[in-house]
RNA sequence: GGUGGCGUAGCCAAGUGGUAAGGCCAGAGUCUGCAAAACUCUUAUUCGUCGGUUCGAUUCCGACCGCCACCUCCA
């Protein structure tokens, strides 16, 4: 199994330090606004890794933090009237509801920035008694010139950090590079207490403490978007190592952005689409779809049409999965000989294995999917009937792959009702074909138009009518 | 200015030093009382342009053109 490690810029074999359990820190949202599609992305792009790493397998401890105090949200609550704690919650709770919506799996830890004060103040001690900070009025800098390897992780030389800048500089630091880890506190701002008097944690010494906090010393994987590479991740990286002498994380993932018309999809650019509303227009799977349809380290654009297309790949899937449905747990005990099917079934599973195995190659995964989709259709047009164990096995290597990558929702039918309401149907069928044998074509018409105002569609096959549901 | 990425059929998108997965759309067909749906088949001698290396390059190297991103909060 490989993955491209940005911290080497190369496809690097995945060994995980401890055997046992991988480490997964990824880099959640802040919470002043309900979360967008890009984030989505990265979101899911986790959720994909996770669920892969468990079906090989491994055993997973995935941590996803939220980012609950910062300048965003304290002047989001300024401008709503509330407080920045209330603010927070509201959008963790939606953050939360919103992940949910899309088949995210919750992390085994949420850790929020609010509950780790004391951790992160004891990180900034330590940082302090070695040298590698400093307190300017209540402050406390990082001082980057005490870290030798800083600028590893996003590839840059001291000089060009310098050159590049367009921040303003802050004439009391040190060194324009040092960043804060402590914000004194402005007056009204919420705030903690501290060695250095009032205040609140630095964005990057959040992501530091938690991540330790919770996976140790050294974590496996430590996940996030491309915009985070530098000078987040970077300067986590300078604050964990110093503090502690050891490899912070030893895979770095950076997933590519979102674009929306060919721009990046930003919160600061006014262009984003919010997940809900994406959710609210179209279905979990097709969306998980679209996300996954690109390689997570390569930009995807958000429009209409693409999502259109995943609704059209993923109508494609839900035929054939349903077709074959009804084969499942037929698995025949006495197997005889290998038929062509049964290789695609076996070559749909290595392929899919390969792309993943591959840097979490999603895009390929899919082919080998809809391959054996296109197989599996190419049989029942010749199928006796004798295929069923073979179906079974062709429906259990694509639900299986499916979950993995959570484009099939299996439990989509299940309620009390749907029992009675597939007899209710089944019987209206039968009426209906009956009607058909006397060529009473008004009453068989009139079930099949009035069965379609209620988004039950007809369908006319070989085998006899057939229905389902249209959204 | 520094750093990194991208450019593959009408559209989206994988991929490999040996001759291009998959999806959408389109065209044809099968099924059908009609329809809808579904399914099948077909669709890139070619991978931004120009050079180079090679028996052979879309894949490696160089130049150029175009696009995007990071260097400031953003997943």
């Amino acid at each position: 199994m490989k993955i491209y490690n940005s911290l080497n810029r190369q496809l690097e074999d995945f060994v995980p330090l401890n055997h046992e359990q991988v480490s997964i820190y990824s880099c959640g949202p802040t919470v002043y606004d309900y979360i967008h599609m890009g984030n989505a992305r990265t979101a899911l792009v986790t959720d994909i890794i996770r669920r892969y790493l468990v079906y090989r397998g491994y055993k997973v401890k995935l941590v996803q933090n939220l980012t609950d105090i910062d300048d965003k949200i304290i002047n989001r609550a300024a401008e709503l009237g509330v407080s920045a704690k209330q603010l927070a919650h509201q959008n963790g709770e939606a953050f939360f509801e919103d992940s949910q919506r899309l088949g995210i799996h919750p992390a085994d830890v949420h850790p929020k920035a609010t509950e780790h004060i004391p951790e992160m103040i004891s990180l900034i001690q330590t940082l302090i008694d070695k040298g590698a900070a400093y307190v300017i009025d209540g402050s406390v800098y990082y001082r980057v010139n005490q870290f030798a390897e800083y600028g590893k992780l996003s590839n840059r030389k001291p000089e060009d950090l310098l050159a590049g800048a367009r921040v303003e500089i802050d004439e009391r630091k040190e060194d324009p590079r040092d960043f804060d880890m402590w914000k004194a506190a402005k007056p009204g701002e919420p705030s903690w207490d501290s060695p250095w008097g009032k205040g609140r944690p630095g964005w990057h010494i959040e992501c530091s403490a938690m991540a330790m906090k919770h996976l140790g010393k050294t974590i496996d994987i430590h996940a996030g978007g491309e915009d985070l590479r530098f000078p987040h991740h970077e300067n986590e990286i300078a604050q964990s190592e110093l503090a502690t002498g050891h490899t912070f994380a030893r895979y770095w993932m950076h997933v590519a952005f979102l674009k929306i018309d060919g721009k990046r999809m930003g919160k600061s650019e006014q262009n984003f689409i919010l997940l809900r509303d994406a959710l609210d227009h179209y279905p979990t799977e097709v969306i998980r779809h679209f996300l996954i349809s690109a390689h997570y380290r390569h930009p995807l654009d958000y429009n209409p049409e693409s999502l259109a297309k995943s609704e059209g790949a993923l109508r494609r899937l839900n035929n054939c999965l349903d077709a074959l449905k009804k084969y499942d747990g037929q698995v025949d005990a006495n197997e005889t000989g290998v038929s062509p099917l049964q290789e695609a079934v076996e070559t749909m599973k290595s392929r899919f294995t390969d792309a993943m195995d591959t840097d979490f190659n999603t895009a390929q995964a899919l082919g080998a999917i809809f391959t054996l989709v296109s197989e599996v259709n190419r049989s029942f047009t010749t199928s006796n009937g004798a295929d069923a164990p073979v179906f079974a096995q062709a429906y259990q290597a694509l639900t299986e792959t499916c979950e993995v990558l959570g484009i099939y929702n299996m439990d989509a039918q299940d309620g009390n009702d749907v029992e009675q309401r597939d007899q209710l149907i089944a019987l209206l069928l039968d009426i209906r074909q009956e009607a058909r044998s006397r060529k009473d074509w008004d009453t068989s018409d009139k079930i099949r138009d009035s069965l379609k105002e209620l988004n039950i569609e007809i369908q006319d096959t070989r085998d006899g009518a057939t229905w389902k549901i249209i959204s």
